[in-house]
DNA sequence: GATGATTGTTGTGCCCGGCAACATATCCCT
DNA sequence: AGGGATATGTTGCCGGGCACAACAATCATC
């Protein structure tokens, strides 16, 4: 129950809208604009200007022109001046980048991790390294307006197992909590630091800039130690309860399978994830995406056992994924991390299984697809999303939440 | 990419979220309306003026007063004057009711269905019969402002199964289509008839007056002849792709299980579905929600074949549960239809199953519940659904989309 | 260089909701 | 019974948002 916006909220929305087009879309003229969004040219001027006078963007006369009339300016994000930066927790490997308005990766430096028993801070420490970095070689005056953390799940020393996500939230998680402490001592201003997971926002990056642009319901997979899940559905990200999202990894697929690290057992992450393609093809534990790739290239090369593992888990994976496409009748399911090298060798087994398992209707126009932002998508989508506090509202620095009562109010303005 | 509403849809939205309080909340004081809808005075009273004018409420100075100052005008939800017909069409009968303005049911009633064999006219022929009654026993002048059908797969003759979706969408489902057809010549007025799965509507059902009031993430589960599922993520019905949700009840949760209907095998309506149930019993399958019963009725008198074929399809229920939890993460699961009764006769094995698979964090969280509104829930939510277009814009009779565009505009308001 | 086409700019007006002052209705206390 | 306190409806006015139209600016074409 609540009502809409006021008009001061209609301005800023209206402000977000047009700011996030050119996020989104590159640099658009003032006409296409005012086709696109449905304005008149008056209110388009008004809202560039106002855009412009606050930093956010340029205008310029275009270069070509072409058709007759007058040009229209060509409004364009101020990719320089205005950034994020993003961090991403690998398995691996800890990334860090200093991202510009409309998504252009200004700096990107990586660092690897530190092993899985070391403490949070010392996994911490090199992506605080990173970020003073970036941020000192920001050209004078840049603005650095935000800040996303993509979350992944500890990982077990033992065996190198992620371990579930007891602790229920991704705020409560130990490591980004040092990390957004640290990063928020040292680096960055007063605004809060968005957290999501890996998976959650490997999924928007793919659904803002990726392959599944325009696909309202999509469901993303990323392959890593475990098996993570971002879903799309409605053209939003799916959160459950406390706004964390579920976690396909460990669905059930195979009731008679294998003890999960979650209590549970046959968990999907237990049947497709790095230890379960490992232990098939007979190989060592350990060497996370090295190790899968080589047995995805002994396959390729034709040694059975390789061959065998890869179509066993291919099996399993093609299961999952008719699973979920019966659930939520996605048009578009995209692999991502590890688990697109494994799609890639095991496509024939998915579809299969896909063919067997789906329902005609769905499984007849689901589009299975491989992330079009490779490794880097979790870190993007971190990105992305600490740009959203921005273009939510791009005037005003504080956090807007949605008015709970959802009525429009006029004038009921910021103090 | 859309800006937001021009100030004419701010005033029909603000009209919608008003109508949508007393609907859905009852009669309301304005006094009352001014503090949730955090309008002005002025304003609350500018739209209920309207919307007495319009014939959709109506404003009564309240009866016990109590409290000193001037008392606040009750608005009341016009609820014999302004009517729905809703349809469902279950597995052994069919049902109608004429619901009011404020989700009172004014008129209900059914009529045994045509088995399953029958061909589509027969089988909406009665419900035809029983609209027109319904229509002629309103008051004069009563207002029909829209239809809501829910949606039931069709049933194979063969043996009771339900025939999977492989249609596709609602919208194409020859029985549904039959009945919008007949309805629309015979009784409606040119306004669309919305049409929606039984699951989804009873989850909406249930969401808006039922146990999951409140509640932002639900996953409803209805026992039929099939299992079906309707889902409500951040407060919305969950959609697949064109409009379809999913069908949990085609989740595969036993690879190793028995065929479906669907071509796959071990499907969740495999194993919780009445004919497994029967089954399991070592019963004669048909008889639908009786021969369900009798089962339970058995297993409660101590029969132990029955008992044992609880525990069985219990146990896979709360199987099903865990996975649709770990994905999901919802807030509550509501049990609706032949499950409530199931559900309530294995509680143990359900809870059971959840603890062993389902992730600790969500699992802890998580409500079980059996359905509020019982066997209507769908019949109501096919009313709800009804009012969704007067709701969204009360004093215009169009169906309101959203604007592609997404920005607020001025006076751009309907021709 | 004139014309047509397209777009930016500016001033005006409509509409919506907030706001404040006033009117109204009830309770409570003496 | 009457007056003050309290709460709410009502009315007139105002600010802000966007549409609209007229005008100005710029470009292609002939």
């Amino acid at each position: 129950m609540r009502a809409g916006p006021s008009q001061e909220e209609i301005r800023r929305h209206n402000l977000g809208v047009l700011l996030r087009s050119v996020h989104v879309h590159g640099a658009t003229s003032r006409a296409e604009l005012t086709a696109n969004l449905g304005l008149n040219r008056s209110t388009i001027g008004a809202l560039t200007a106002e855009l412009a006078t606050a930093g956010l963007v340029t205008e310029e006369i275009p270069r070509d022109r072409g058709r007759a009339g007058r040009p229209s300016l060509v409004v364009r994000p101020e990719s320089e001046m205005v950034y994020v930066l993003a961090f991403a927790i690998g398995v691996d490997r800890v990334t860090a980048a200093r991202v510009g308005l409309g998504g252009l990766v200004l700096d990107r430096r990586e660092a690897p991790r530190a092993p899985g028993q070391a403490p949070a801070e010392e996994v911490v420490a090199p992506l605080v390294d990173l970020a003073r970095q970036m941020r000192d070689l920001a050209p004078a005056g840049a603005r650095h307006i935000g800040t996303g953390v993509a979350v992944t799940p500890m990982i077990r020393e033992r065996d190198g197992q992620v371990r579930p996500r007891a602790y229920g939230s991704w705020a409560s998680d130990p490591l980004s909590e040092a990390l957004t402490e640290a990063i928020r001592a040292d680096v960055n201003g007063d605004f809060p630091i968005a957290r999501l997971g890996t998976a959650d926002l490997a999924a928007l990056a793919e659904h803002t800039r990726g392959v599944a642009i325009g696909c309202a319901n999509v469901i993303y997979l990323h392959g890593d130690a475990g098996i993570g899940g971002g879903i799309i559905a409605a053209g939003r990200p799916l959160t459950g309860h406390g706004g964390n999202g579920g976690e396909v990894g460990h669905m059930v697929v195979n009731p008679a399978g294998k003890p999960c690290c979650c209590g549970s057992r046959g968990c999907w992450e237990t049947e497709i994830g790095e230890h379960a393609l490992l232990t098939a093809a007979g190989r060592p534990i350990g060497g996370g995406a090295a190790g899968i790739a080589a047995v995805l290239d002994a396959a390729a090369r034709g040694d059975a056992e390789a061959q065998t593992a890869v179509r066993k888990v291919g099996d399993w994976l093609g299961f999952g994924v008719a699973n979920l496409v019966n659930i939520f009748n996605p048009e578009m399911v995209v692999f991502g991390g590890t688990l697109r090298e494994l799609y890639l060798a095991s496509a024939a087994q998915v579809r299969s299984r896909l063919n067997r398992n789906g329902l005609q209707a769905y499984r007849e126009h689901v589009r299975l697809r491989t992330s079009a932002l490779g490794d880097d998508a979790p870190l993007l989508g971190a990105a992305e999303l600490a740009f959203e506090r921005l273009l939510a509202d791009p005037l005003n620095d504080q956090v807007t939440e949605l008015d709970s009562t959802g009525t429009m109010t006029a004038q009921s303005g910021v103090t």
